[in-house]
DNA sequence: TGACTTACTTACCGATCGTTCGGTAGTGTC
DNA sequence: GACACTACCGAACGATCGGTAAGTAAGTCA
């Protein structure tokens, strides 16, 4: 039942942040090159370690895919679904979700919506469970989306292809500004947020 | 100066068919599986064929991944851009692109929205080849924006971000509708359609 | 019939893949 | 000082990777 990415047993303080070390730069080097694309050897090397000696620290290449995809999955909890829950207007929670998201992967490494697709390396249960994360944040978009068409605000359209349309725009930016460099950021945020906007909402 | 999937001369119809089955079987595997997870044994072994027989087909998996993504790109230009290029209203070629390039994605194999991440695995020069080719596609989407927006119909956004948002909502949906069955493609055409359109168009 | 070509095959190459084994330096505990 | 434990390393494992050399059956054309 360990929550994260914990080693065999009980780690040093130095170990613990060996670990994440080894999960962050994993993260970073398969959001570049993607999973298969990135050799364990590639990534001992970036943390400096032989490949022998990242085993202490993960179970195996999967296993570790698996792990990253929690890991950035608690991220966008955190930095998106938390701190936009309470909002109770839901077009201002709508319109919070999309700004932070699209702030959190320059800002974050919200590696999750750039990792996401390679789920299916993992075995199937895993992908239920990450599928499970991904519904349920969809499922928020949707909720969002549901009050408003009682609101009367909402164009008439499928609000599950809605959904997967406004999480594509976001997952876009990430792969076409791959650093985040260059752009203006808040700009580009508000953008999205204006785009997704009006695509789902009535005319005011 | 080969245009298309040449073997290395003169091949008999029966070869040429077989060329062609050996790059539509590798286009379906790797928008499957990916490119770096789709071995050349497993595509012999589609094609029914040792792994060195491929090699009187393809000069290199490299090679056949550029040649793959230029017949792809081959795709959208025959079935999305010149059917739509004489239609002089702006909007109404913009939704004919959007439907068509939806619509392809289902009937023809579009390969090309789904493998263009893929392009990483090539050579600077070809990713500058397939580059160009996508930049082109995205230039009609901007020509025809700024069109509407001179008939003063579009909205005030930012003409590069709505027509990466365009193609990653079209984008997306090869992706969470992996072969299209299950849904009515003409239904999901249209809804992403109004949703773009409705992002980008002022309120009539 | 013989020369030549296409479309493969069998057999193999060196490199790299993810993973494991046995060992060890360093640190803290009794 | 004996023991336990963490955090590694060197060396190797079998499997698989993309790719090639050499040979061959079948067809075309003179």
């Amino acid at each position: 039942m360990n929550s994260l990415s914990q080693p065999k047993l009980m780690p040093t303080p130095e170990g613990q942040a060996r670990n994440e070390e080894v999960f962050r730069t994993a993260a970073s080097l398969m959001v570049q090159r993607g999973y298969a694309g990135t050799s364990m050897g590639d990534l001992a090397e970036a943390v400096g370690m032989t490949k022998a000696g990242l085993y202490h620290h993960i179970k195996s290449k999967q296993e570790m895919l698996f792990q990253i995809l929690l890991f950035a999955m608690k991220g966008l909890e955190r930095e998106v679904i938390e701190p936009t829950r309470d909002i109770s207007d839901p077009e201002e929670r709508l319109r919070g979700m999309i700004r932070l998201h699209v702030r959190g992967l320059f800002r974050h490494g919200l590696e999750f919506t750039l990792l996401f697709p390679e789920r299916r390396h993992l075995d199937p249960a895993q992908q239920e469970v990450v599928w499970q994360r991904v519904d349920g944040y969809q499922g928020l978009l949707r909720e969002a989306m549901r009050e408003l068409a009682e609101q009367g605000k909402l164009r008439e359209l499928d609000i599950n292809v809605a959904a997967s349309h406004i999480l594509q725009t976001i997952a876009g930016i990430a792969r076409w500004h791959p650093q985040g460099r260059g752009v203006a950021e808040a700009w580009l945020a508000e953008q999205t947020v204006n785009f997704n906007l009006s695509a789902i909402l009535k005319d005011s």
